[in-house]
DNA sequence: AGCACA
């Protein structure tokens, strides 16, 4: 347990540095005025100005800390304060000990573009609608945005410099169309600069930020480290460790989800080797087991905020599960043990005998044509072979059409899920 | 008027 420092973040007189912050100065302050201002107490080695989203703070970094002090000091005790083009400039010693040149600012023409959205609902404006916003100047690979000092700014990176400047040229200081916002949102403006950036780096899709470039998203796909980085939640809460076992809930279930067809979609990644389904709170949870934990992260990875069907029906939301085995009493249609031969079976005899038989395929298909009927809910789909199954490597497509629409059949001995769900696609 | 493009 070392103790946080729990040094204070706002201070109201920093510790000397050799660099100085400035504020309110004149949005046309040049370097040189602040070379001037600082020259009678030193040796100016660098400056930066035109920081922040008004452009009107500075810094001025000199090559001695006794000459910074001596500039404090000496306005501290001053009646005059200092001044830029006749403005009052505030003076207090950086929080940094010099100054970061980046000495490409914001003049250089380049793919990516900074955009400040300014109003008082700036924060409202969704990526989406930047997005669109951006779209029409051309093909827009990657947004993200973020929060700093300057306020709520995006960073939107196009191809090349020529598509990025027609926007910026077509965008600066202009507002977003009232009708891409929501109607109680109030008027956002746009400040675009260059950005230094030729390629932004995006490791997850975000509501912050987006690489529409790599349209499979989740997360970065070596299985072993997902450094902790596991499902953030809104408290920061970073304690779930990894297990072979994954806990799902299926959201907007508009589609009943049968044992079946969860099967299929986890079986996609590795060998599923349990099942079980329950309803916790009004929603549809299952258990999956895995026979190791790899296959676990890199499915959890893989189906994490995505849905069964197109359109957005039955979202899976996947957390890992404490459990490691799950001790399935009786298979069903809402548990079974993939690992059991022959599991017994009280209710009722099962049609489909010996997953061992014919070397069973897994399926492949969505939720598949649902012609023949074969109305068989608790024994349905054996398809899967016990064990291991031949699907060694996940990272297939997982994704299915709905019900209706995904009309591969099932080859020989195919084995429809069972059909509970009698509802129609969406496209129906 | 309060610290720089994650």
């Amino acid at each position: 347990m070392s103790s946080v420092s729990s040094q204070p973040q706002f201070r109201y007189t920093q510790p000397p540095s050799k660099v100085l912050h400035l504020r309110n100065l004149p949005w046309e302050c040049t370097e040189e005025e602040l070379i001037e201002l600082g020259k009678p107490f030193g040796t100016v080695v660098n400056t930066k100005c035109n920081v922040g989203a008004n452009r009107n703070q500075a810094f001025i970094e000199f090559e001695d800390l006794n000459q910074a002090i001596q500039m404090i000091s000496y306005y501290a005790s001053s009646s005059e304060p200092a001044q830029v083009r006749g403005k009052t400039v505030y003076l207090q010693y950086s929080n940094r000990q010099e100054i970061v040149n980046n000495k490409t600012t914001a003049d250089v023409v380049g793919n990516v573009l900074l955009v400040t959205i300014e109003g008082e609902d700036a924060r409202m404006v969704s990526i989406d609608v930047l997005h669109l916003v951006f779209s029409a100047f051309g093909f827009v690979h990657k947004i993200t945005t973020f929060e700093k000092t300057a306020g709520y700014q995006a960073l939107v990176q196009f191809s090349d410099a020529e598509t990025a400047t027609s926007a910026k040229n077509a965008l600066d200081g202009r507002s977003i169309p009232r009708y891409l916002l929501p109607e109680q949102v109030g008027q956002c403006s746009l400040k675009i600069t260059y950005s230094a950036h030729t390629d932004l780096t995006v490791k997850f899709q975000s509501h912050r930020s987006r690489d529409y470039t790599n349209p499979y998203l989740p997360v970065a796909p070596s299985a072993i480290d997902s450094t902790g980085q596991v499902t953030v939640g809104v408290d920061g809460k970073k304690m779930e460790p990894e297990s072979n076992v994954l806990l799902a809930s299926i959201e907007n279930m508009q589609y009943a989800v049968t044992l079946d067809v969860l099967h299929m979609v986890f079986a996609a990644f590795g060998a599923v080797q349990k099942i079980a389904m329950f309803d916790k709170n009004g929603g549809l949870q299952a258990l999956i087991q895995y026979p190791d934990v790899q296959t676990a992260v890199v499915a959890k990875e893989a189906l994490e905020g995505h849905c069964i069907y197109d359109g957005g029906f039955c979202k899976l939301h996947i957390t890992y599960s404490r459990h490691t085995d799950l001790s399935i009493k009786v298979n069903n249609d809402r548990s079974r043990d993939y690992t059991m031969p022959n599991p017994a079976v009280p209710m009722l005899q099962q049609p489909v005998q010996n997953p061992y038989a014919g070397n069973s395929q897994q399926y492949h298909a969505a939720g598949g044509s649902h012609h023949q009927q074969q109305q068989q809910p608790p024994q349905g789909g054996w398809a899967q072979q016990g064990g291991q199954g031949s699907m060694g490597m996940g990272g297939h497509n997982p994704y299915m059409a709905p019900p209706s629409s995904g009309s591969m059949h099932q080859g020989p001995g195919g084995h429809m899920p069972p059909q509970q769900y009698g509802g129609p696609g969406p496209m129906h």
